[in-house]
DNA sequence: GCCAACGTTGGC
DNA sequence: GCCAACGTTGGC
């Protein structure tokens, strides 16, 4: 099983959002980025487990948990003119970007936030602490993953 | 709101 | 294929 952390902006999409949806489930949609992209194609599982980041925000965070319940096929959002994700380059006979579906696990007791994250040594090597990462979905190694549920408390 | 870092685009 | 210009991300 592989783990993951997936950003998303509360403004736009929140954990809180996230829980209220039927089966608490939504399909990640959005992600135009070919790193992004080939991850959810080529590397994301049913099971794989997931942070969820809070970015743009006040407290920039790890919020909570989730786990990947469908694995890649094309983001339809991609097609539609009237959505602010549509990319005319993205023919539906051979669509140019990828999707998941995620499911709701639980928050996390309090908000592990990227001040938090960054003090702590045994995540330097973390994409996400390092200065101008902009990757919005970032694999997870299993002590990192580890480390960061511990320092939950 | 600012701006550094990064990815993408497009002219050549 | 290079690289300048531009747009976006996202912390602060």
């Amino acid at each position: 099983m592989n783990y993951w952390l997936m950003k998303s902006e509360p403004n736009a999409f929140g954990i809180d959002d996230l829980e209220k949806m039927p089966n608490q489930t939504e399909h990640w949609d959005g992600v135009r980025n070919y790193q992004a992209r080939n991850m959810m194609r080529d590397d994301m599982k049913v099971g794989d487990q997931v942070f969820f980041y809070h970015s743009n925000c006040d407290v920039p965070g790890i919020v909570g948990l989730m786990e990947v319940v469908r694995e890649g096929y094309p983001d339809h959002t991609a097609f539609d003119p009237q959505c602010k994700y549509f990319d005319p380059k993205s023919d539906p006979q051979n669509p140019r970007w990828i999707m998941v579906d995620i499911k709701y696990i639980k928050h996390t007791k309090r908000v592990i936030s990227l001040a938090e994250l960054k003090k702590c040594g045994a995540l330097e090597n973390m994409p996400l602490v390092r200065k101008g990462n902009r990757l919005s979905i970032l694999p997870v190694t299993d002590q990192e993953w580890n480390t960061i549920l511990k320092m939950e408390g």
